[in-house]
DNA sequence: GTAGGGGTTCCAGCAACTGGAAGGTCAAGA
DNA sequence: TCTTGACCTTCCAGTTGCTGGAACCCCTAC
């Protein structure tokens, strides 16, 4: 299978599969034209990290998630325990960016955004700190 | 002043500072001894950018805001205008990981956690796609 | 044979810093 | 006066996760 079908396959652009091979996430065959022959198992593998990544995995939990993938002996509470770290990592980052949102907002709503040169907002960023 | 007053003063490691003067964002002043001089201005400037990025703006964003905030006649609608597609681009973020978050989570609490291998985790990444 | 649509490598760049090495400067104390 | 230590300087490299582009090879169809 070429690069091209696998991306098909997996969603991700052929760029992000060879970049996935540089870190050593998938290690495809290669032809006697020294193009990439992925395996089943390779696209499976990249369709696997695709989903990861959307799901907020990074690479290197990927990798993680991966190896226990790959280990039909590994405990549930592993992956548990990655999958976890990740979502909570999602819940801290949730709640910056609502912080973010509320100070925003109320600054935005406050602003009259007409012609005149006062602004709440740039009055708010220039203020002395609390 | 000094760099590291100002790091203190604005709450931005000394790095940071030095990298928005390599992007230009600040221009402080030397001192014959090569050291960096930072104005009363700079250090607002530094302070104002400090909270703009906390708050979520981007660089150019922050460069932007600067702009307006020097600018005396700019019309508060310009500002408004940066604020709100920032407030955009937040809320954008806060919808991906809400999704990811409600993805995970279920599948978290799907998860057993125990010493057996199967774990719902694993199934639903390598499940085929949708 | 030539045109196109694959594929390959390598190098550079994005955002926004951060770390570290190698060295200059300054103020205080013995 | 010398030394110690904190502070400053520059420059280069690395982080995360790709992405774009150049220059080139390969394969198939007409």
């Amino acid at each position: 299978m070429n690069i091209g079908d696998v991306s098909q396959a997996s969603g991700l652009p052929a760029k992000t599969i060879r970049y996935y091979e540089d870190i050593g996430l998938v290690l495809p065959l290669r032809g006697g034209n020294g193009y990439r022959d992925f395996r089943e198992s390779d696209v499976h593998k990249l369709t696997f990290v695709s989903r990861a990544r959307s799901l907020g995995f990074s690479i290197e939990e990927c990798r993680m998630l991966l190896s226990l993938y790959e280990d039909r002996t590994r405990a549930s509470a592993d992956v548990k325990d990655v999958a976890r770290s990740t979502l909570d990592r999602i819940e801290v980052k949730i709640a910056e960016l609502n912080a973010m949102k509320a100070t925003l907002s109320t600054l935005v709503k406050k602003c009259h955004g007409d012609d005149r040169p006062d602004c709440p907002i740039l009055d708010n960023l220039s203020e002395a700190p609390a």
